[in-house]
DNA sequence: TCATTGATCAACAAAGGTGTTGATCAATTG
DNA sequence: CAATTGATCAACACCTTTGTTGATCAATGA
């Protein structure tokens, strides 16, 4: 894909070496500067999802030019896995905290419920334009970065499930079915408000959303008394 | 579009004359090959969504020439509408007639989300394709479909949200927080299956997954005794 | 002052998609 | 048999997007 590895045919300008050097630097400005064009990039990819987002309109979201954008990212999939990576790790973080925690099955799935959507919310729409996704666009060319991904996701349903399991153990948790069906019913309760939650226009706030469904969830799964 | 509407040159096969007819064609006949083109581009939508999939996939899917489904389709889109219509119909229909039926807010809940996973699983991937899609890719010229689509989308989550409010008025369903989030809630367990669940490989059936989750609910909005 | 560098401009080739068109073939049907 | 018709073939124009490239401008800073 770029052919300015070693060899670079001495241009007037030197534009070309000087493009593959800025796109491989990391120092703090050069981030600084990839985290600004991923945070116009997460809006688009919010709006159109990764198919339907063209570069021109990420360039345009941050008010630059295309090209510019490239001097940054090597390719459109560069700046998705970019994005991505990050809500995956931080996600993945989240979960794994609250499941190594020191409290009860159920004072865990509580907090993760409530933790999860004020998370969702502080940082919208961040979390949004990966649970849109659901990693369909990877193209083969990159198995091994879409293969972390899934083995983060993974991780991700298994520590919750393995919380549900942990309950059905110590009986702190009515065996209402299959651990991992509840765990994906956990997921899907806070993942689907990124269909109808905007936190910047909603009445109901991300933590009361949160309170609403550890609710709805807790009470169902705790044993008859 | 099409410039066939009344005049047409006279061409020595007039297969124009004759494919514009065929798209007008309401036959039984007609039809059913429609309803066969349809089946495979659901299977397409499915794997790919509606941007990612192209006019050439549904036709090798269907074992086809892509030329051929021009002569019952006048566009994607409009192979699209007619597949997302019958579902967001069928969907519509299914809630309201459970709605308008003569039981409980909370059996109405329970037989809901039952009856919504079995019919789901049943129908796989026909839901699957519209519950990913989200009608975020309706272009401005088909503002009419997409209202429409968007209006029976709202009479869905009215219904549901209905059938809260009448548990909360009752006393029946124990109060636990806004009641479009709670139907929001109900959706995202059920909706969210379209991220896991493979009818033909899963280990629990549709069924299964229903009752787990109504149970999840239930207990959960059940008043304390 | 002068080299460096981020950013822009203006092209470009290549790829892939959409929808159209006319000729043609093969089967069906009156 | 002859007309009809579903389906295919093989182009075609058109559009959008991607990623590249080289020249150039303007600000920065040694």
């Amino acid at each position: 894909m770029n052919s300015e590895d070693t060899d670079q045919a001495a241009t007037p300008s030197g534009i070309g070496r000087r493009r593959s050097a800025a796109r491989a630097d990391s120092s703090a400005l050069y981030e600084a500067k990839r985290a600004e064009i991923a945070e116009a990039a997460i809006r688009v990819f919010n709006r159109s999802g990764f198919q339907g987002a063209s570069m021109s309109a990420v360039a345009e979201e941050l008010g630059a030019e295309r090209a510019s954008l490239y001097y940054y990212y090597s390719s459109k999939e560069a700046l998705f896995d970019d994005v991505v990576r990050t809500v995956v790790e931080r996600n993945l973080d989240f979960v794994k905290r609250i499941a190594a925690s020191k409290i009860s099955p159920r004072r865990k799935i509580r907090d993760l419920i409530i933790a999860l959507m004020s998370s969702y919310g502080e940082h919208y729409p961040l979390f949004y334009i990966y649970i849109r996704e659901n990693l369909s666009h990877v193209s083969d060319a990159r198995s091994d970065w879409s293969t972390t991904m899934r083995e983060m996701n993974r991780q991700t349903t298994d520590a919750v499930t393995a919380i549900i399991e942990e309950g059905y153990a110590d009986k702190s948790i009515r065996k209402i079915g299959d651990a991992r069906v509840v765990a994906y019913g956990i997921f899907g309760l806070v993942g689907w408000t990124h269909r109808w939650f905007r936190p910047a226009e909603s009445e109901v706030s991300a933590e009361e959303i949160g309170k609403t469904y550890a609710e709805m969830v807790l009470s169902g799964i705790e044993p008859p008394y």
